[in-house]
DNA sequence: TGTACATCAGTGAACGCGCGTTCACTGATGTAC
DNA sequence: TGTACATCAGTGAACGCGCGTTCACTGATGTAC
């Protein structure tokens, strides 16, 4: 008789699983409390390790919470990468945004409460990571703004000035959604409408701005 | 020889003054480290009681934290009392409004910082709590604006979702301000300049949109 | 005004608990020959 | 292919610590007569 061989993992791929098994579980913790207030034996115990094995993967749950900003930015990029996508007109993307924002944060619903909770939290360095990433992407935007055709005689500092009223606006749309009960719809729709009329606001007080 | 009698302190005098000097201290805490992170001996520590004398006061650390969304939103109350003091010209009062938030941002940093903070933190019962007081802001707000000649055909969704608009932008340039490195004015600066043309912008946006 | 009793803000000892971190270890996986 | 040794992810006991909360108490302040 035979012995039929499970498929073999590496050492390094179970070292890797249980790394990113402790990410989940963590991410899974601070959904409902912050950071600050998670410990290192919950995030083991829910993993199903003892309390000393964290020490093989992270220095520490700051070190942990920083490797958590990182996937979470990952995934917040990706979604701006579906944006790009679309329709490149100012004034025909706004339905089409607000519509991948949504559907990122139900997809993602975790890192985005991660990200919203932690950019003012109890933990500084994860705090300063989180402002830094929010940076590059408020950058990144105004870079795509300058592309658009009503836009191109706007100076660097306009530019930046809208991008960042547009990321702050969408970032409290999607606190706002994150927030809002699951069991009433129409509380999301409501957000969602006004997310949309917002950005046409800014659309049109943008297209009526004139660039000093 | 007589006696001389320091003004006496009845004991309710003396159990308003530790109430206070609890909060004082939890408020202090806080500026470093999140509500759900601090403890109920950090603060009596800090205040020289023993710790068990906290429940002569507070129920938990949570009363204790809604009692802080109070005080912080009676000193925020105070703000806008100063904001419509001022002009009521709708383009006249962007420089002046701007210019009171900061003032009360640098007067009440501690407030600011930790509504800024427990908006998303990980006291549940404070979250709902400072949501609702700023919900009861923006409808202020929104009636406020509606009264500007400019505005005065606008539907009261449309006010909303205007006054929702500023308040995001106006809690965004606070957090801004006290993030930013109090060494460095010229972030501060910045920041503030930013603020301003974020207005502007909105104003514009305004004044361009017809209410359907 | 003086006395006897009630109130109650703050005390201090004690408790059981979960925490982060140390340390020497185990035993399966990986590697060199 | 087989053997001997190295690596290292995860173990488990132990530690000292700060925590929230209990309880019976103290003694100054307040009140009724």
């Amino acid at each position: 008789m035979w012995c039929v061989e499970t498929a073999a993992e590496t050492r390094q791929e179970r070292k890797a699983r249980t790394r990113r098994a402790i990410l989940a579980a963590a991410l899974d913790i601070a959904d409902e409390q912050s950071l600050a207030a998670l410990s290192l034996r919950q995030v083991t115990r829910e993993v199903g390790i003892v309390p000393t094995a964290f020490y093989r993967h992270f220095a520490s749950v700051e070190q942990l919470g920083l490797a958590l900003v990182d996937e979470s930015f990952a995934s917040l990029r990706e979604m701006i990468r579906d944006v790009r996508r679309g329709n490149p007109e100012l004034h025909g993307v706004i339905r089409g945004s607000v519509g991948v924002l949504v559907e990122h944060v139900h997809d993602q619903r975790a890192h985005f409460r991660f990200i919203g909770r932690e950019r003012f939290g109890g933990v500084p360095a994860v705090r300063t990571a989180i402002r830094h990433e929010l940076e590059l992407f408020e950058r990144e935007l105004a870079t795509d703004l300058a592309r658009l055709s009503d836009l191109d005689a706007w100076t660097s500092e306009d530019l930046r000035v809208l991008a960042n009223l547009i990321v702050n606006a969408m970032v409290s749309t999607a606190e706002g959604i994150i927030s809002a009960p699951p069991e009433q719809p129409d509380a999301e729709r409501a957000i969602i409408r006004t997310a949309e009329k917002q950005l046409r606001m800014i659309v049109v007080g943008a297209a009526n701005w004139r660039s000093s």
